[in-house]
RNA sequence: GGAGAGGUGGCCGAGCCAGGUUGAAGGCGCUCCCCUGCUAAGGGAGUAAGGGUCGAAAGGCUCUUCGUGGGUUCAAAUCCCACCCUCUCCGCCA
């Protein structure tokens, strides 16, 4: 969700939109489109509130005023339907262009895509390189199966059997456990959504590609659970008294992978469907600050309490 | 999947068949005031949300909202169409 009051009068709001990879050129073109916008809704508004005024009017009269009094409406209400397409064709602009603006960083966040993240910090060391990669140690164990999950459902799918299986499970219950401990509901959300879920939750339509879709049901698999976590308060006008609200999500995500061919194409890095628990927080702007930095003293705690060394990173 | 009923304000619930003075009766809840010596009862007033615009603010003007989206009409909670959801019965079922 853009913020177009904020975008127009707040320039660190501005910056980080453009930080993220929003032109200069289209916040302008949006901005001004809105500007039109409001104008021709006050136009329109005006135009409305005189046909309402005939309206009742007209409820009101003797029935021998009423012919002459509804040709009038009549003529206004022309007029207002002019009004209302013109209208309307600025809100489709301006809907559009709201669309490709991508979610304002914040003011400390490194400018660029995922590749142009600063390293925070450090902690642990680099362990030396293992006799076998992740994919040929799984399959050498009988974790990991992806000649199974090819010929199953294709490839970049995977089986994870036995001791792995029994890893992850207690792997998720461990960390929802914690995350309870903080102050998180635990959420099993569905995993099949409509697209206004996917539109609100940002992901249509620049990622469409990437999602997989039941077209006889016209329902998205989720790439994450970020999205249904997104429209549990969709609609909603939360009372500032009840934030943050913090859900911790449990689901299988499903990704296409599409135009990463030749990347992480081993084991179960980067396949169509993993299991993910999700850290989702409602909070009101001035303590999404704090909100990230309780995110990041979790996330800490949970590598550093599986003795795994790691990287902090601004993105 | 088939048949039927229904979705109204914080909640319950009228209104819909016969469109207009209904942004919506009534009740509950809540807020304020009055009364009252004992956590109760009674009386009065108020009480939806969001957008645009003007204003320093208080607030004013205005639009929108009766599941959602369209349509008919000068006028829609009320009429028409599509969709979503809930409930009941039947069917089906790994």
């Amino acid at each position: 969700m853009i913020d177009l009051r904020a975008l127009l009068n707040d320039p660190k709001y501005r910056a980080g939109a453009e930080k993220k990879g929003a032109s200069s050129e289209l916040l302008d073109e949006l901005l001004e489109s809105d500007s039109q916008r409001r104008a021709l809704q006050t136009e329109v508004e005006q135009l409305r509130a005189k046909s309402n005024a005939a309206a009742k009017d007209i409820g009101k009269a003797r029935q021998d005023e009423r012919p002459a009094k509804i040709d009038a409406a009549s003529e206004l209400k022309q007029t207002l339907g002019e009004a209302e397409r013109v209208y309307n064709d600025a809100q489709t602009k301006v809907d559009e262009l709201i669309l490709q603006v991508p979610n304002p960083a914040h003011e400390s966040v490194p400018a660029g895509d995922e590749e142009a993240f600063e390293v925070v910090e450090v902690v642990g060391g680099t362990p030396g390189p293992p006799p076998l990669d992740h994919a040929g140690f799984g399959e050498s164990m009988g974790w990991t199966d992806n000649a199974l999950g090819a010929a199953v459902s294709g490839s970049r799918f995977a089986y994870l059997r036995g001791a792995a299986v029994l890893l992850e499970l207690a792997l998720v219950q461990w960390t929802m456990n914690k995350l309870v401990g903080r102050g998180f509901e635990p959420v099993i959300p569905p995993v099949l959504v409509r697209e206004d879920m996917m539109i609100d939750a940002g992901f249509f339509p620049t990622d469409r590609n990437q999602v997989y879709e039941v077209t006889s049901d016209e329902l998205f698999l989720v790439g994450t659970s970020e999205v249904p976590l997104a429209g549990m308060h969709r609609g909603e006008r939360l009372d500032a008294a009840s934030l943050p609200l913090r859900y911790a999500g449990f689901s299988s995500c499903f990704r296409r992978e599409a135009g990463t061919y030749g990347k992480d194409t081993r084991g179960i890095f980067r396949v169509h469907q993993f299991d993910k628990v999700e850290m989702f927080i409602w909070s009101s702007p001035d303590k999404s600050g704090e909100e990230h930095a309780r995110l990041l003293e979790i996330e800490r705690e949970i590598i550093d309490d599986l003795g795994l060394p790691y990287r902090v990173i601004n993105v």
